[in-house]
DNA sequence: CGAACACTTGAACCTAATCAATGAGTGTGG
DNA sequence: CCACACTCATTGATTAGGTTCAAGTGTTCG
């Protein structure tokens, strides 16, 4: 845990409307309205190892990550963590708590320097009571997530570690979203560590069964970068493993 | 795996304004136009073991239980299955795949005979343009599932069945949600099997632990029913259990 | 009454966590 | 620019916690 909100700045957003509407969360709103939204909008930058929030911290705002890349996670009895999740650019983070009314369940770290524009409950609110289309797509976002987390209970309850590392790595080769033709090499920036907790895993565990994914030449890895060489055949480990 | 379909009867939804007014969903919604949204209802009931709906059925209608219990599962590979949560009366389920617009990611099988009532989405869609409250409420009742799953997310990564099973008993116990003055006992009715489905075990594990715990005189058990006799003790091995 | 279902218990096995120690890459400040 | 501090990654040895297999008891229901 490095220092929480010394690293943050905050400027009035601006110049953004183009980047938002390609964000799932707006797309289909009106570009003047679109406009009028992000000129109510804070502009906050983080410095890596930095929060955004912290899990518990109280009520509650809505970000939307312009650049960069956030982690949210969550620390358990005996400081274990788990990583609920990234958030790359374009998504919004933080709804959990604004929606359901309670203290963040999670924490907000920039896994790199990241900003991020930020909406007070209300102000989003208000524009979703005028833009019904926008609650939709608020809704659509969230029952993504729903199942999102419903795919991963299942994967962390029934078993192998081995499926659950290349089910993650495949998740975030899609997520990050590089043209992966079906077959082509994929790279990531991840700390294995992180990736442990993806998992919920240690980052011993997932060393070694890099490890022998490079022996058998499926992936390559450096420092915080892995690359995918064979997404295929880490693909047939994640479906169905042979025992 | 009992047969799907053929335990389903359907009829019109007639009388259940007063039980809609007071689940989470329909709050705050005028009793009128409650009334005109019941009357465009359908009606279900489904026999213990029998489903509303499949894994992978497409799209998509949202139910309200009205009786009964449901229980929401997913299959994973080799047949081990998760079960991700138990619906009661009053609550809305079949939403997520309904506004992500995929195929269901869950079964919703009867753990008892139930009835619920049925809308096509295109219905409540409709509805909630015209009442931003309840897009609102929508978004607030999904925001506490995604907040629901991450919190089994952390238990499942990081640890020991003990608590886990500890913790769903718990769960249980306030979602039943019986009277639960802080220490009096409360009784549940579960399958160990489906108690393990929860928490990501085995039912031989479930069975040894609650062995266990009757010996100590914790809980109580027979058949599909647990009597939780020291809810303060289960709860101090929910927590930080010693090692 | 018989069949299906829920639960129990012992014994063997095995995955992945833990402990311990070390190496390699990055960045910072004197 | 080099040394030191840090963070990230690696690998072997050990072991605990939980799954699996197998066999069996007790209940409920048609």
């Amino acid at each position: 845990m490095t220092d929480g909100t010394s690293s943050r700045q905050v400027t009035r957003g601006r110049e953004h409307a183009p980047l938002l509407e390609h964000c799932p969360l707006f797309e289909g709103v009106d570009p003047s309205d679109l406009e009028i939204l992000v000129q109510s909008a804070l502009h906050r930058v983080v410095k890596r190892g930095g929060f955004f929030f912290l899990e518990g911290d109280s009520p509650a705002e809505i970000y939307v990550l312009v650049t960069g890349k956030v982690r949210l996670v969550r620390s358990g009895p005996l400081g274990r963590e788990v990583i609920v999740g990234f958030v790359e650019p374009g998504e919004p983070f933080g709804y959990v708590a604004a929606w359901a009314g309670t203290s963040h369940p999670v924490s907000a770290q920039a896994a790199q320097e990241s900003r991020a524009l930020v909406w007070g409950v209300l102000t989003i609110a208000r524009f979703m009571a005028q833009h019904p289309r926008m609650a939709i797509r608020g809704l659509r976002l969230m029952a993504e997530r729903v199942e999102g987390s419903w795919d991963r209970l299942q994967e962390l309850a029934t078993g192998r570690i081995e499926w659950r590392i290349a089910r993650a790595l495949l998740r975030l080769a899609h997520l990050t979203g590089r043209a992966t033709e079906p077959g082509s090499a994929v790279a990531l920036e991840v700390r294995e560590q992180d990736l442990a907790e993806l998992v919920g895993s240690t980052a011993y565990t997932v060393s070694r069964i890099l490890a022998a994914w490079k022996r058998a030449g499926l992936v390559d890895a450096r420092r915080e970068h892995i690359l995918i060489r064979e997404p295929l055949k880490l693909r047939g480990i994640a479906q169905v493993a042979p025992r």
